[in-house]
DNA sequence: AATGAATGAGTCTTCATTCAT
DNA sequence: TATGAATGAAGACTCATTCAT
């Protein structure tokens, strides 16, 4: 068997076990029904898998990489464009990829809570061994570097082209904005449930959201354009 | 048997569930450890909670509970402060919450991720009959406007003592300082283990997120006693 | 339910044991079958033993001790004869032992092949971990020098009584005729089988044996009477 | 391909097996791990072996014909020696081959344990089928005749050359002298880590063992140059 | 001949939950 | 009420064996 098959039936095994593992959660996943979903035997996917664990990081590898994708398009479908409009543009496909990719972008979050785990050596023991012994997760535990990475170039090239205030320090604004979407994104799932008195259009809470993003970027005073860049936006 | 004695049983269950709950995680913990911990049969454990997952959402509630205190106590104890200050307050015990009770920390963010479920309907099947069950979660559900409810009535003062930008939208303000509250807490914990080029002094970070939190609640022009706002913040 | 009731379920899953790892052999015997052969749930077979080793060892411990009773009857009913015919009771019945109770002394002659595995450091790693922390093994490595600290017993005894040669060293006779047992009894089942030629009467067989055994007891020149202990030895 | 490399591949696995058997046991042996030991794929080891079980009986079959080979070649190097010369050497190689050649001696006493189920039908049931069905397995019940029939040679051979007392009987004598040997063997392991007062030196044991050994084959009054032959014993 | 991917029955083991006492 | 023994469904994982290539 060639090496192309082998990553065909690596693949629809992966297939298989985003379906289940998306709908069911980790926890309530059964190998036996990704198996039966990937129309293959259990043992088969024990012989591409060593554990369900390490499945599961096959998994938010893949999730990982869709995620990294987002980012790497930015830099290279905006390479006409200035780097404010590439942030914008960013902002813009992470948001969607959250809804779209709503089980990927849980994924790379997950993922992010292990890292933090991993570097803390109190917490690092109470991470289960098979996600340790798992060549995916120390995989990621390079990739992950990537994000910043990436984020921080597009930023520095804002900086470069005057589109960005020269003041900013480019690490800290990549990671003030990630901050920012990463909060975004966790909260406005719950704001159109609130009760009446405080609920509050989420056109508006957008605009909001845009406007603190734009003044980071751009300075207070910054208007012109202000309501084309939101329409972008989302 | 009395309902004092009941009740300080229910107390034993659940401080005993916290701690193998934050050292295990929900799909580790076995009810007889909660039980051998709480010195008491696994048969008693279930008169008092129906099942392991009612057993869980009791410990979110708790949690809840005082994660909701931070917010009341800002309230109480910050009566002769402005509202301003109390928001800088809240901050402050919010971010120290998150880091000394980062387990019921955590449990506060999950439960907004499993009210955003059941908020869809199509995710809501996904939910654990178990879950959906449990008293503690339906009262959790009316509990979870708490938090905005407060938030709101802050702000509100702070506009009405004029510590606040009177243009902003209480509702709308709230929420964007929470979600990046969310944010920042959710990023600090990698940002140090960030390779050398990438990494960012936590210091630094700390003042960029301090310093936009400010200017969005008091303008761009706001400048003064900065640094020792932010001494008291962090 | 009461201690007496645990034993009770206890020796029924030791019962149901016996019957089938006797059958079938440890490798070949399945804890399912244990726990329906007792009427009782697989779980409850792990509630009272720890692994399939660990019952496996219990096994191993009734074995032993019932082989310790065949050491122990002989000096308790033994009182008033001489030492020379309890050596000779005790070799009747150990080599009634091993016919009637074949998977008890096969059990036997394997813990004290696991015993030698053990007090060598570079074999005792083969042995299985489920045996190493069973705590019926840790009990049998000391109850395992009760045979020769019985042995040893009756031969002095024969030597103080002047029923055997006094100038014999008991320890070293105890195990001389302890390791002619065991070499009689693990060849005894080959001989009626061997070809015309070869063969020998099993009667001959046992006469030469238990002749060499009083000659090394009593001495060359013994002879009278000899026919009549042999009469009773087999 | 030719019958020659044919046999070599048949070797390589053997000797993969014999490496892997005698450090895991037959239960722990995984025929993956052999297969790759021996530098060949899982399937052509099914070639050469119609099973675990088959592959087991030819590690057997090879470590009987070695044994066999010590009996062997006490008949062709002793040819100008005495017979109970001869049966000195035998015993000195067979207790030197159940040290260094720890596995292939537990596997002939496997074998004759096997032998024995074999023998009684009540017992030949037990037998797992994929021995009773290997073609190694029913060549050894020939082939272990051959034993005895060499041992029968050599003591004959000394009572015609009178270097043993003419009045023993051949067969019964091997016979004892085999299952002294194989007693003495399963015990000297034990002996050292007896408790203090029990243990009884290693070299006592053996000159008592021997001591036996001489008396029975030369006669009670038989005593001198004894230390010589002891010394060529061990 | 040779490979090693594929199979899937078979195993041990766990643990939430129940219920007789 | 309280206990903890008992249940048994469920699940992860193994590995001897087969077979398409």
């Amino acid at each position: 068997m060639g090496v192309y098959e082998r990553q065909q039936r690596e693949k629809k095994i992966l297939e298989a076990a985003i379906k289940i593992f998306s709908e069911k959660g980790m926890q309530y996943t059964r190998i036996d029904e990704v198996a039966t979903q990937a129309k293959m035997s259990k043992g088969l996917t024990y012989f591409y898998f060593k554990s369900k664990e390490d499945l599961y990081m096959a998994v938010v590898k893949k999730a990982f990489e869709e995620f990294r994708d987002v980012f790497n398009k930015t830099l290279s479908k905006g390479k006409d464009q200035t780097g404010f409009d590439n942030v914008i543009y960013l902002v813009d496909n992470v948001l969607e990829f959250s809804v779209e990719k709503r089980f990927f972008y849980e994924s790379v979050l997950h993922l992010m809570g292990l890292v933090n785990m991993y570097n803390d050596p109190e917490t690092r023991k109470l991470i289960h061994s098979s996600i340790l012994e798992s060549q995916y997760f120390h995989k990621l535990l390079i990739m992950q570097h990537d994000i910043p990475t990436i984020g921080v170039k597009i930023i520095s090239k804002g900086i470069r082209d005057n589109s960005i205030r020269p003041e900013l320090h480019p690490e800290t604004t990549f990671y003030l904005v990630w901050s920012m979407l990463t909060g975004y994104e966790r909260l406005k799932g719950s704001i159109e449930y609130e009760p009446k008195d405080l609920k509050i259009h989420a056109e508006v809470w957008k605009n909001s959201f845009v406007k603190v993003l734009i003044e980071i970027l751009k300075g207070p005073q910054y208007t012109p354009k202000q309501a084309a860049v939101q329409g972008r936006l989302f």
